[in-house]
DNA sequence: GGGCCGTACTG
DNA sequence: CAGTACG
DNA sequence: GCCC
């Protein structure tokens, strides 16, 4: 019933397409036949390109042109000549939702766009005037300051939001609601809603309210039936009080996700910011205050910002390869050099893989590694083979950089800790030290596995620099080398070997759950095992004796992966 | 109205 | 101590 | 924002 509408036709969406509901967008014009690319090399004659809504102006062309070229994820210039010379369309992403519903792809002269800029100058000084009258800078700015002098005692009302947002966006939310053609699953638009909500607030910094939505987003994945009002899900389900009841209500009336859209500019900054790795919610929104969306900025405004947290420099360097994920199979791979150096080293220290990877996973974000020694409780044994293992793994090229140091690295990592600070411009603080901690019990690492070895397959990043901020990248692009991967070390001594490894298994939230059932029970569980309040050491060696201990079943490592483990435990999502 | 996981490392 | 990170 |  679904007619290929979009057959051997490609998109590109711009200024990018990462944001939830363009993504959305771009699931359906895959679904009728469209294809999207990300790259300028995949451009050809019949190529649509799309222009998000909030960049085009009421006269039908290209607004806040320097924003939308930093937010662009390719060559802004290189893809106007290619434009202008085999003259593709233009056209605002708001058409995809009315050539779907018409069962037509056909582009009026209203839904082009143009991009040619007025002046023809370099981007730069135009804006300021023109733009402090634009939509963009009102939508923004109104939403954003109201809430703040509200003082957070009651926050905006989902209505105030809807009554803000819908009128001028009605068209971009629009093809989310009539689900009669787009097959989404029977909660899947409620879903999308409270993880967009839970992502709103982690990047405000408040980790409370977060946490509500994500719990209250888990509660509806594993319900079984299609939630038909609030007060159903309020009543039916855990975690879903009155709040979020109003907004289901509003979602299953409308099908609007008020307020949510990309149209944030101050989230979206706040999310560019904060997926690089030593980057959070208070130091994004720190340098979102001052006005400034990239990394390039930063280090021109808060230098210090670069040396104090000199990690961020290779959070910044790797901001593509480390979103992207990794096979079992390459897991096992960097399993493998670190098991035959450490045998060098120590052949009686163990190491295994954990994360995600021992949860069964497809692929993994990182890869965890655990270390112990059979019969040995000293993990300052086993920090000083970490510090042995890092250097040795670096001389043969396998690790690329370390986010945690000691006195020795730092002088085995000078070089390229030199070099990093000085492609930024900055100076490399040679007398001050960049370690806490003369041994470690953890290392957070970058790494990279030779071609020979094993070559992984060449995808696109989930997450791109701005043109930018390019310049730092040690990302593998697209050239003929693996990307880099996040590789972690964890010990723990042989009497907690059962504790650990729970704790280093996960997932995060398995381990949330079942530390606050433990807190239930008046007792405290970590990675050094289950204890009393007293302190009091009740098991930590066994993993299977801890769950005993709590009163619930042994739950399989491929259990613990987000909302699977409570299957035997309908408490905890279905009322009872 | 207070709690929301518990720990390691950094500055 | 706060901030960030790990599962 | 939810739960006790």
């Amino acid at each position: 019933m679904n007619s290929k509408i979009f057959l051997n036709t490609k998109f590109l969406i711009l200024p990018n397409s990462n944001t939830t509901s363009i993504e959305i967008l771009s699931e359906l014009i895959r679904k009728f036949g469209g294809e999207i690319i990300e790259d300028l090399e995949d451009l050809d004659k019949n190529t649509v390109i799309l222009i998000n809504d909030s960049y085009i102006g009421d006269s039908g062309s290209l607004i806040q042109q320097d924003l939308f070229r930093r937010e662009c994820h390719v060559n802004f210039t290189t893809l106007e000549d290619f434009v202008h010379a085999n003259e593709l369309q233009i056209v605002r992403v708001s058409c995809v939702s009315r050539w779907i519903k018409q069962g037509a792809f056909q582009i009026l002269g209203e839904d082009l766009v143009s991009i040619i800029s007025d002046t023809g100058e370099e981007h730069g000084s135009q804006t300021s005037t023109d733009n402090s009258i634009t939509d963009i800078i009102i939508d923004e700015n109104v939403p954003d300051s109201e809430a703040e002098t509200e003082g957070n005692i009651e926050l905006e009302s989902f209505e105030d939001v809807e009554n803000r947002n819908s009128m001028q966006y009605e068209h971009i939310n629009e093809p989310l609601i009539e689900s009669s053609y787009i097959n989404l699953g029977k909660n899947d638009v409620l879903i999308k809603a409270l993880n967009l909500l839970a992502k709103k607030y982690r990047l405000k910094g408040d980790q409370f309210r977060a946490r509500s939505y994500t719990l209250a987003k888990a509660s509806i994945e594993k319900c079984p039936y299609k939630i038909e009002s609030g007060a159903q899900a309020q009543r039916e389900l855990t975690n879903i009080g009155l709040s979020i009841a109003k907004k289901i209500d509003i979602i299953l009336k409308t099908g609007i996700l008020p307020g949510l859209e990309e149209v944030n500019l101050v989230e979206r900054k706040l999310d560019y910011f904060t997926n690089c790795h030593a980057v959070g919610s208070y130091k994004a929104k720190r340098w979102e205050l001052f006005k400034l969306s990239s990394f390039s900025d930063v280090v021109t405004r808060f230098p210090d910002d670069f040396i104090t947290d000199w990690t961020m420099l290779f959070g910044w360097s790797y901001y593509e390869d480390w979103s992207k994920r990794i096979s079992r199979e390459e897991c096992e791979c960097h399993l493998k050099i670190v098991k035959d150096t450490l045998k060098t080293i120590d052949p009686s220290c163990h190491v295994e893989l954990q994360g995600s990877y021992v949860r069964g996973s497809e692929t993994c974000g990182d890869i965890d590694l655990l270390f112990y020694k059979q019969y040995c409780d000293d993990t300052k044994e086993i920090g000083i083979i970490f510090e042995k293992l890092v250097r040795l793994l670096f001389r043969k090229g396998f690790i690329q950089c370390s986010l945690m140091l000691t006195s020795k690295l730092q002088e085995t990592f000078k070089d390229i800790l030199r070099e990093r600070f000085q492609k930024c411009g900055l100076k490399y603080p040679s007398g001050s030290s960049l370690f806490a901690s003369d041994i470690n019990k953890k290392y957070y690492l970058g790494t990279k596995l030779p071609t020979s070895v094993y070559k992984a397959r060449d995808e696109p990043p989930l997450l791109k620099l701005k043109e930018c901020d390019k310049y730092m990248s040690l990302s593998s692009s697209r050239k003929n080398e693996n990307p880099c991967r996040r590789l972690d070390f964890f010990c723990c001594k042989w009497s907690e070997i059962g504790a650990a490894r729970m704790q280093w298994t996960g997932s995060g939230e398995f381990n949330r759950w079942i530390r606050l059932l433990a807190d239930k029970h008046g007792l405290k569980l970590s990675q050094h095992g289950l204890f009393t309040r007293e302190g009091e050491l009740l098991e930590s060696y066994d993993e299977r004796k801890i769950f005993q201990l709590l009163h619930v079943d042994y739950v399989k490592p491929e259990l613990r992966s987000e909302g699977l483990w409570q299957q035997d435990e309908t408490k905890g999502m279905i009322k009872k």
